[in-house]
DNA sequence: AACAAAGGCAACCGCAGATCG
DNA sequence: TCGATCTGCGGTTGCCTTTGT
């Protein structure tokens, strides 16, 4: 069954060789894709525009980034799944050179396997019960190429925010946050360990389009230590072990998505927003809200 | 050294939305 | 308005390499 693009003609599949590739690169640089169903007939390739468009997109590119991911870039890639799942596409507007095809692979070789391993549930990125646990550690060793990553001491540093927002009239009325999703530190994974892992993240040479407004989640998101983080007169609680069972779900991406569509009134927003990188978050539910809705600034 | 299992990754498949005539 | 085609996306498959026995 070939696809209805190149029903019509044979077509050549599996690995491309280096002269298929000639051919494209040649083919794309001088006259453009144009449309990708005539791209193989144009360029003399008995391939499918589809496949020519997948080559081309994935690894013929040249403005992309080859080699392993950073651990800036797996960070990143594992603050934006939390907030919009499995959507690689707009996961991989985030990392400048990488594409959906390469996060995805990533997402499903390494980071998946690490955050079982660290005890937290890869799809909802809450912290597994400790039965799911006791079989992920059976079934599962740390993939980590670094000893370093391996969670330090068998546990997880977890924040619990308590927000005593101040309303505007300066009374004392102090707005009880609902319990905000659990959000697991990695310390070990920030590039240097004498900064936060978002100072490292907002604050690298790399052009990362997150623009945080509010800083001070973003700052406080990775601390390591144990601290009280008082700024916005939020207060930041840790513990040694995590409460694994009276832990609130992570709002799920996917049960927000009505119509495949962002819902800017979002739960998170309002129910876990203490311990999200809101800068983050905001940055990301906007672009893939403008994306859905095809707004361009 | 040979084989099996696991891991990693490139490519394919099918679906859904967008676009065009 | 509607059907055909194109494009983009996420899920999945299968091949090749690496690792373990």
């Amino acid at each position: 069954m070939g696809h209805r693009c190149c029903s019509k003609q044979k077509v050549k599949r599996g690995l491309w060789s280096p002269e298929e590739d000639d051919k494209l690169v040649k083919h794309i640089t001088t006259h453009g894709h144009g449309s990708w169903s005539s791209v193989p007939k144009l360029a003399g390739l008995q391939r499918c525009g589809k496949s020519c468009r997948l080559r081309w997109i994935n690894y013929l590119r040249p403005d992309l980034k080859r080699g392993s991911f950073t651990a800036e870039e797996e960070q990143i890639i594992i603050d934006v799944h939390r907030i919009l799942g499995n959507r690689w596409a707009q996961i991989a507007k985030h990392l400048p050179g990488r594409t959906d095809n390469e996060v995805k692979n990533f997402w499903n070789s390494c980071i998946k396997k690490k955050l079982l391993s660290q005890g937290l549930d890869p799809k909802t990125h809450n912290l597994l019960s400790s039965r799911q646990r006791a079989s992920t550690k059976l079934a599962c060793k740390y993939s980590s190429s670094s000893p370093s990553s391996q969670p330090q001491h068998g546990s997880f540093t977890v924040f619990n925010i308590t927000s005593h927002a101040k309303d505007t009239n300066n009374n004392n009325n102090t707005m009880m946050m609902n319990p905000p999703p659990p959000v697991v530190a990695f310390p070990h994974q920030s590039p240097n360990p004498n900064t936060t892992y978002a100072q490292n993240l907002y604050g690298s040479s790399m052009d990362t389009p997150f623009v945080s407004s509010s800083s001070c989640f973003g700052n406080m998101l990775y601390e390591s230590d144990p601290c009280i983080w008082d700024d916005a007169n939020a207060v930041v609680e840790t513990f040694e072990e995590p409460r694994v069972d009276s832990l609130p779900p992570v709002p799920q991406p996917q049960q927000q998505e009505n119509d495949d569509k962002i819902d800017m009134d979002c739960s998170l927003m309002e129910g876990g927003a203490g311990s999200f990188d809101l800068g983050l978050l905001e940055s990301t539910l906007l672009s893939a809200a403008m994306d859905d809705f095809g707004w361009n600034f």
